[in-house]
DNA sequence: AGCAAAACGCAACTGGTCGTTGCGTTAAGG
DNA sequence: CCTTAACGCAACGACCAGTTGCGTTTTGCT
């Protein structure tokens, strides 16, 4: 029954958007009725946590190929697959339109973050032992920089992400753009 | 009366959010009738899009300061500055949200993110006549791998952007992070 | 298997918001 | 000054959010 429940909020969140969730909607599609709803979730904003917080433990793997540039690419381009999953794409959607007003779901989503970007730190931590990067380099800021324009397509300009933008973004982290002198 | 509508529709976009906002709560807010709400915009959507689209307008300076790095550093600092603005941000928020849904909104803001980005390119442009950049460069491409990281921070993970970011996410851009042999 | 307790289905209800309509009043502009 | 557009006001039907009471099913424990 959980199950149900949280496959269609989920459904109903990549249909419709966290302004029009509607319980009842989400009761019917979950072949539910609501009053269970409100009964094991109180609110909106919790089931609608519950359903992330759910997905959120889906762990991904963090590619290890012995190139930090190899690694940055596949990272990059399992973020951009996973985050075009409708439900992935919904979630990060309402994250980012509730986080100001609910507490619990922006707590629970900056833990998701710190911990994502911690994971993925250690390609740059890898990549600093071989001596292909500086010590004292940031990973998380190394790792930011690859995600954060990917995110800002997908979310905000609503370009393409393809594979020339993120072969470029890596290039970009990679080597700079400064000419050498 | 225009104006004050629009002003009472970015404070309530602000405080409440779009999943919360009332035609009701703008009208009193804005000290009209709802009914002059409905018959000049007919729908929450375009009530949106016109407060945004009148925000929108308001075109900000590009930096040129001579030096790519100090014109980056610039535009970082006021992007940030410029998107924590409560009613900025809660139009970002909005649009994140809202976008799959609303093909006006999409739309709008498609041409609002392609016409800033040329914009700032230039800075990017300046920078490869000058030679400091290598030709060939694409210049929207740096300039969303400048902007990307901090709008990550804002919508999604939460994160604080302060100068210590916002320096090493352009010294990320400007130098890579590959050692240089 | 039997039984107590929890979980669920169902129907009904209150209250609030949406979006619309009709009508009277104010403001604009030629 | 007078036409016309814009606004305020009150009321309305429709819908959805949550809640409640009660009967039924399922769970889990002995």
């Amino acid at each position: 029954m959980r199950t149900d429940a949280i496959a269609a909020t989920l459904a109903e969140l990549a249909e419709r958007g966290y302004s029009a969730l509607s319980l009842e909607r989400v009761a019917r599609r979950a072949g539910v009725n609501k009053t269970t709803l409100y009964r094991r979730w109180g609110t909106r904003e919790k089931l609608v946590l519950d359903a992330m917080l759910d997905r959120a433990g889906e762990q991904i793997s963090v590619p290890d190929t012995g190139s930090l540039r190899d690694d940055l690419l596949e990272l990059a381009r399992t973020a951009a697959a996973n985050a075009v999953r409708p439900e992935v794409a919904a979630m990060a959607r309402a994250v980012a339109a509730e986080s100001p007003r609910d507490g619990r779901l922006a707590a629970a989503n900056r833990r998701f973050w710190s911990e994502r970007l911690a994971l993925d730190g250690v390609i740059v931590e890898r990549a600093i032992e071989r001596g292909e990067v500086p010590a004292g380099t940031d990973p998380t800021q190394v790792i930011e920089s690859v995600l954060g324009p990917i995110h800002l397509r997908l979310l905000l300009t609503g370009e393409p992400v393809d594979r020339r933008f993120l072969e470029g973004g890596v290039d970009v982290v990679m080597d700079g753009i400064a000419v050498r002198r």
